[in-house]
DNA sequence: CCCCAGGGCCACT
DNA sequence: AGTGGCCATGGG
């Protein structure tokens, strides 16, 4: 079973993919330009998802042999349509890159695109793994996360989806800090699926992109756990670029590239890529 | 033992 | 609005 969608005219599959380590994260897989996945879909069926480029064209091909309706061959094509950022415009990034010396890989390359998840929760849970620690331990947390809470594709033992906040509900705070090693986190992740889970938060809505950016920051800071650094990397999963992810990554490129090894103030580094208005983020990311 | 990791919360100014 | 102590965990 497979199924094919017209890629946009500028996308290069293999940036839009690996630019970011997102996909390194499970229940993301990716080996030989193909993007792997396992995924739930709305009314529980559990699938797992080949993603990859060939000429002009995307081809999703599904890992067994079952025929799926085409409610959830629609499902499919939405998320990973969401995931690649397929409908984004990122024309006038690449007209800023184009005037930039330093950016014309960006647009040769045809880059911009960041892969996300498919859900904002995932992308928010993931996000505050994180924080305060290394990226090994962030890819550790959330294969531990995946293993232990997410429902197990029926055909492979290792392989599962990524859990819902029910999921995550049916333990306690104690399984998720013992057992999962989430740390201290493991309270803002159990408050955020139970926020979600009880309708609290309604995530869905922030992926609308006619809703002002303010109104998102404020929804976002709501979230124990999201900081400075944790809204502006969430808000770049939303298409949102306008903040800087100021964090210890941030500052070493910074400090090497532009101060010359004296880091100035906080309020200072926020001043940064100020040129680049709403595209901020991914000035940023692409300068490094 | 220490410190830090792609920080953030809270209490106190 | 800004600052310092604290937070679980693992690695150096």
């Amino acid at each position: 079973m497979k199924k094919v969608i017209a890629l946009p005219e500028k996308f290069n599959f293999n940036a839009a993919t690996t630019d970011h380590g997102w996909y390194m994260l499970p229940p993301f897989h990716h080996n030989e330009n193909i993007l792997n996945r396992v995924e739930a879909l709305s009314n529980g069926n559990i699938v797992k998802l080949h993603i990859h480029q060939n000429h002009d064209q995307l081809i999703i091909e599904i890992g067994d042999k079952k025929t799926l309706t085409n409610k959830e061959w629609e499902e499919i094509i939405h998320k990973v349509n969401w995931m690649l950022r397929l409908d984004e415009d990122f024309s006038v990034f690449h007209k800023m890159c184009s005037d930039s010396q330093d950016m014309q890989e960006v647009v040769k390359e045809n880059k911009g695109r960041l892969l996300r998840s498919p859900s904002i929760f995932e992308d928010i849970v993931k996000t505050i793994l994180t924080t305060n620690t290394t990226w090994s331990r962030t890819i550790a947390m959330t294969t531990n996360f995946v293993t232990l809470l997410g429902e197990r594709y029926v055909d492979e033992l290792e392989l599962f989806a990524f859990p819902s906040p029910e999921a995550v509900l049916k333990r306690d705070r104690n399984f998720l800090n013992q057992d999962v090693k989430l740390g201290y986190r493991s309270d803002y992740i159990y408050e955020l699926a139970w926020n979600v889970s009880n309708g609290v938060y309604d995530l869905d809505v922030l992926k609308n992109p006619e809703v002002p950016t303010g109104e998102v920051v404020q929804k976002l800071k709501e979230i124990k756990g999201v900081g400075p650094y944790a809204l502006s990397n969430i808000l770049m999963l939303l298409g949102r670029y306008d903040f800087l992810p100021v964090d210890s990554e941030f500052k070493k490129h910074v400090k090497n590239k532009y101060f010359a090894g004296e880091l100035p103030p906080v309020s200072q580094l926020q001043q940064l890529y100020k040129e680049w208005g709403e595209f901020k983020f991914l000035a940023y990311w692409f300068d490094r």
